[in-house]
RNA sequence: GGUUCCGUAGCUCAGUUGGAUAGAGCAACUGCCUUCUAAGCAGUAGGUCUUUGGUUCGAAUCCAAACGGAAUCACCA
C-alpha cells in the first residue's frame, strides 16, 4: 500500500497512476515502454503516460507516441508499430497490440484479468483506503434557528455526510461538525414576531414541526416589517430611511440588547423556542441520514476570538486604528483591510470563526478543516485562512473550504423571506411519496411487511434525491425544477439501487442453488470484453476513493458509481450467469456480479445512499 | 468598477494535469420480457463545446480579449 498525502497522489517514477489495484500492471507496462523507447530509438523518456483506451478501439491501455516523433525520426505509426512488437515480446501482460495512426493500444492478457479479481476477492480491505493516522475536522450544515431547512441545506448537508464517508474511507479519521447559528438579530424578529402575534402557540398546539413553527413567525415579521415601512413611506418618510426606523424592528434590535444583557424573560423566550427549533432540525437530519459528532452554537461561540485579537495585535499582524477598531491588511495578498474587531471592542464574524477555529483545534487537535459552506461566503473563508496563517496556527495549513454553489430554481434565487423555498422536509416527503407511487405501479413489493415497504420508500425516495443533488460538480451551481420530479430510471440514484438489488436477488438464488462462486486459482478463464471492463471498474474503486478525497468530491464516487451499474447491466444483459452452462465461466461470472454488488453498497455508502437488497 | 466562479445536445449534467469520430440521462422515435428483477438492455436522431485570436504535430481542455450569467467587495451573520 502507498503512502498517501493530502495533496494529489505523487507518482512514484514519474508515471501517472490510473488505476489502484492494477497500478502494478501499468507501472510493468510504463517500465517497458520506457525501455522500448530507449532500446530502439534511443530516447531518455522521463515520463511515460498511460491512459484508458477509449471505448470503441480494442485495448485497455493507450499509449500516445506523437511527442517521439521528432527524436525517434519516424512516422508515428511507424513508432508505435515499432513500440508494439517490442511490448508483445518484452511483456507478458501483454495479448495484443493495435496501432492507429499515432495511439498505440496494448490488450492485457486474460490471466492478469483474473489475477486482479483474484486480488480483490483478497484484499482484506477492499473497500477502504489504509488508514493515514491523519485527523480532519469537517464542519456543515449549519443552520439558523430562525427557519426550518431548504432545499440549499439539503446539498450542504448531503456534501458534508457524504465527504466525511469519503474521507473516512480514504483513510482519515472524520470528526463532524455542526455550527449552529442561533443568536442574532434575525432570531430576534422571529422571537419577537411570536411574543406580538403567537397566542402562546406551540408545536402541540398547532401540529407544526417546531422549525416550522418558528419559521412562520419569522415569515410574520417581514410581513409586518414591510407593512409598516409602507405607512411610514405614505407618511412621507424616505423609504431608505423608512426601513431603518420602522417600529417592529427598532423592537427587535431592542430585544438583541436584551439578550446580550441575559435578561431572564428573553433568554426565556429563545431558549423555549431553540427548543422547538432543534427538536424540528433533529427530526430532519434523522430523516437526511445525517449526523454530527459536536454541535456548536454561535450563542456560545460568537464571544470567542478575542484573545487571538490581541495575540495578533501583539504580533504585528492587526493593527488598532485611532477610534480603536482592530484590523488587519491583508492588500499584499491582494485583498483589502478587514476588520476584526470593533471599535466598540465586540467581535465581529470573522472573529468567532477565528475563535472557533481555536476552539475546534482545541477540543480535536485536528490540522485538517474542511467548511461545507455556499460559494457567497469565498471572500470571508479566503480572509479567515489568511488571518489564521499570519497569526502562525499550527492548524492554520490544512484548512479548506469545500465551496458549493446555489440551488437555483427557474423562477431565480431562493428567498425564504419571501416564501419561495423549496423546503426540505416538504421535499423529501414528496420523494418518499413518488417512490412510493413507483414502485407500487411497478408491483415490486410483493411479499413485503409494511415496514419493509415503508423503509424501501424512505431508501429510494431518499436515494434519487441525494444522488440527484450529489451527481453534479459540488462548485457548480444547479437548477432545481419543482414541475419535472427527480427521475428514478436512468442516470439515477434508484437506478443503480436497482441493480445491486438485482445483483442480491442473483446471489441469493446462487446460494440456494448451493453454487460455489469461488475463483481457482491457475485454471485459465476466457474473458469477454464486457467481463475485462468489470473487472477494470472494479479494480480502480480504490483510485476513486482517493481521487474524490483529495477533491473532495462526491460527484466522483456518483459517476463512478453510475458507470459500474451501468456496466454490470450491460455485461448481465450480454452474458448468463446462473445459467451459463459452463461451470467455470458460470462462477467467475458470479464472483463478478458479487463483487460488484458489494462495490456498488460500498461507494453508495460514501454517498450516504442505502442499497436495498430487494426492491 | 475590483476580485472570484461559471458558459458543452431542446432540458439536466459528465468530460478540463492538451490527444483518436466530444459522452450520459431526460424528452422523441425503433427493437428486446414462455431463461438469472424491463426502475433494465440495444439502437436512431439531436453539437460552430458562447465568440474571436494565440500557443502546437494536436485545444472543449492552456493563454489573451470580448460577450452572457452568478457570487462577493458591511463596524450583518
Amino acid at each position: 500500500m502507498f503512502a498517501l498525502n493530502w495533496l494529489p497522489l505523487q507518482p512514484l517514477i514519474s508515471i501517472k497512476p490510473v488505476d489502484f489495484n492494477m497500478l502494478g500492471i501499468q507501472q510493468s507496462i510504463q517500465k517497458s515502454l520506457q525501455e522500448g523507447l530507449q532500446h530502439l530509438f534511443s530516447i531518455d523518456a522521463q515520463e511515460i503516460v498511460l491512459q484508458e483506451t477509449k471505448k470503441e478501439f480494442e485495448g485497455t491501455f493507450t499509449f500516445v507516441v506523437f511527442p517521439f516523433t521528432k527524436q525517434a525520426a519516424k512516422a508515428p505509426a511507424q513508432i508505435a508499430q515499432l513500440l508494439g512488437e517490442y511490448m508483445l515480446a518484452h511483456n507478458t501482460k501483454i495479448k495484443a497490440f493495435q496501432v492507429v495512426q499515432g495511439f498505440l493500444n496494448l490488450s492485457l492478457q486474460d490471466s492478469v484479468w483474473v489475477e486482479i479479481l483474484v486480488g480483490i476477492n483478497q484484499d482484506a480491505q477492499p473497500f477502504a483506503l489504509a488508514n493515514k493516522n491523519e485527523k480532519v475536522l469537517i464542519e456543515y450544515s449549519s443552520p439558523n434557528t430562525n427557519k426550518p431547512l431548504h432545499l440549499g441545506h439539503l446539498r450542504n448537508n448531503f456534501l458534508g455526510f457524504s465527504v466525511s464517508q469519503i474521507l473516512d474511507a480514504a483513510g482519515y479519521e472524520v470528526v463532524k461538525t455542526n455550527l449552529v447559528n442561533d443568536r442574532g438579530i434575525h432570531i430576534c424578529k422571529s422571537m419577537l414576531a411570536y411574543q406580538l402575534f403567537g397566542n402562546g402557540e406551540t408545536p402541540e398546539s398547532s401540529g407544526l414541526k417546531g422549525d416550522h413553527l418558528v419559521g412562520k413567525y419569522y415569515v410574520a415579521f417581514d410581513k409586518a416589517y414591510k407593512v409598516e415601512i409602507e405607512t411610514l413611506v405614505k407618511q412621507g418618510i424616505d423609504p431608505e430611511e423608512a426601513k431603518k426606523q420602522a417600529p417592529i424592528l427598532l423592537k427587535a434590535q431592542e430585544m438583541l440588547l436584551a439578550w446580550e444583557q441575559n435578561e431572564p424573560s428573553v433568554i426565556a423566550l429563545w431558549e423555549q423556542m431553540n427548543t422547538w427549533v432543534f427538536d424540528g432540525f433533529a427530526k430532519s437530519y434523522a430523516q437526511m441520514g445525517v449526523s454530527f459528532d459536536k454541535i456548536y452554537r454561535e450563542s456560545n461561540t460568537y464571544l470567542l476570538g478575542k484573545k487571538l485579537v490581541d495575540e495578533g495585535i501583539a504580533q504585528g499582524v492587526f493593527f488598532r486604528k485611532d477610534d480603536g477598531s482592530v484590523w488587519i491588511d491583508l492588500s499584499a495578498e491582494g485583498l483589502d483591510e478587514k476588520l476584526v474587531l470593533r471599535r466598540d471592542g465586540t467581535s465581529v464574524y470573522i472573529t468567532q470563526d477565528m475563535g472557533t477555529a481555536q476552539l475546534k483545534y482545541e477540543d480535536f487537535g485536528a490540522k485538517r478543516s474542511v467548511y461545507v459552506v455556499g460559494n457567497e461566503q469565498d471572500y470571508h473563508f479566503e480572509v479567515l485562512f489568511h488571518i489564521l496563517k499570519k497569526l502562525n496556527k499550527s492548524f492554520s495549513e490544512g484548512n479548506y473550504h469545500l465551496s458549493y454553489g446555489m440551488v437555483d430554481l427557474p423562477s431565480g434565487k431562493m428567498k425564504s423571506r419571501e416564501g419561495t423555498v423549496v423546503d426540505a422536509d416538504d421535499l423529501m416527503a414528496e420523494m418518499v411519496n413518488t417512490a412510493q407511487s413507483r414502485t407500487m405501479e411497478l408491483g415490486k413489493i410483493d411479499g413485503f411487511s409494511a415496514e419493509e415497504s415503508n423503509a424501501l420508500f424512505n431508501q429510494l425516495g431518499l436515494g434519487a434525491l441525494k444522488y440527484f443533488l450529489l451527481k453534479v460538480d459540488p462548485k457548480k451551481r444547479m437548477l432545481f425544477n419543482p414541475e419535472e420530479s427527480i427521475d428514478f430510471q436512468g442516470n439515477t440514484g434508484p437506478f443503480i439501487q436497482y441493480t445491486h438489488a438485482r445483483i442480491c436477488s442473483m446471489t441469493r438464488k446462487a446460494a440456494s442453488m448451493g453454487i460455489d462462486m469461488r475463483i481457482s486459482i491457475g485454471k485459465s478463464y476466457e474473458l469477454a470484453v464486457t467481463e475485462q471492463e468489470l473487472i477494470y471498474l472494479l479494480g480502480d474503486y480504490k483510485s476513486k476513493i482517493q481521487e474524490a478525497a483529495d477533491q473532495f468530491a462526491p460527484s466522483v464516487i456518483a459517476q463512478y458509481t453510475y458507470d459500474l451499474a451501468k456496466q454490470f447491466n450491460k455485461f448481465y444483459n450480454e452474458l448468463s450467469i446462473l445459467n451459463e452452462e459452463n461451470e467455470d465461466s458460470r462462477n467467475i461470472r458470479l464472483n463478478l456480479a458479487s463483487l460488484t454488488g458489494e462495490t456498488i453498497k460500498a461507494s453508495l455508502s460514501l454517498l450516504g445512499i442505502v442499497a436495498p437488497e430487494r426492491m
